[in-house]
DNA sequence: TATATGACGACGA
DNA sequence: ATCGTCGCCATAT
């Protein structure tokens, strides 16, 4: 069994925490969950947690946009985009017309 | 070890 | 404001 001092586990459960108490109608950013999480410099890592979320997770994944305000591009998956943006349209977080949510006032305020 | 790859981000031209 | 480049960092090959 490996016993590793700082367990990559304990990072993902910290990120899923951190997702999970962004209110509805509230969106952050990729790199704001890796800092709130305690994981600086990480953003990459919470879009790999988010990527390998089960398809039916409870989890409000679509609350996570990037630092320009805008839905990350999955690649090999466009529908997942649209989920998103509906889910987001169902909370009242609208973006602008050619698609950026405004951070000031959608941003989590923790 | 060495490279490549990403739901990313900061910065400079 | 947009875009390319580079930095970061965990994983995979």
């Amino acid at each position: 069994m490996k016993t590793s001092r700082n367990s990559p586990d304990e990072a993902v459960q910290r990120i899923l925490a951190t997702v999970d108490a962004i209110p509805r109608g509230a969106i952050a950013t990729y790199g704001q969950v890796a800092r709130e999480a305690g994981l600086p410099r990480r953003a990459r890592q919470v879009g790999a947690v988010l990527a390998a979320l089960p398809a039916r997770t409870k989890l409000a994944w679509h609350r996570v946009v990037n630092a320009q305000g805008r839905i990350s591009k999955r690649p090999g998956d466009d529908s997942a985009e649209q989920r998103q943006r509906g889910r987001l349209r169902r909370e009242g977080v609208r973006p602008d017309e050619r698609g950026r949510y405004d951070l000031q006032r959608y941003g989590w305020r923790p």
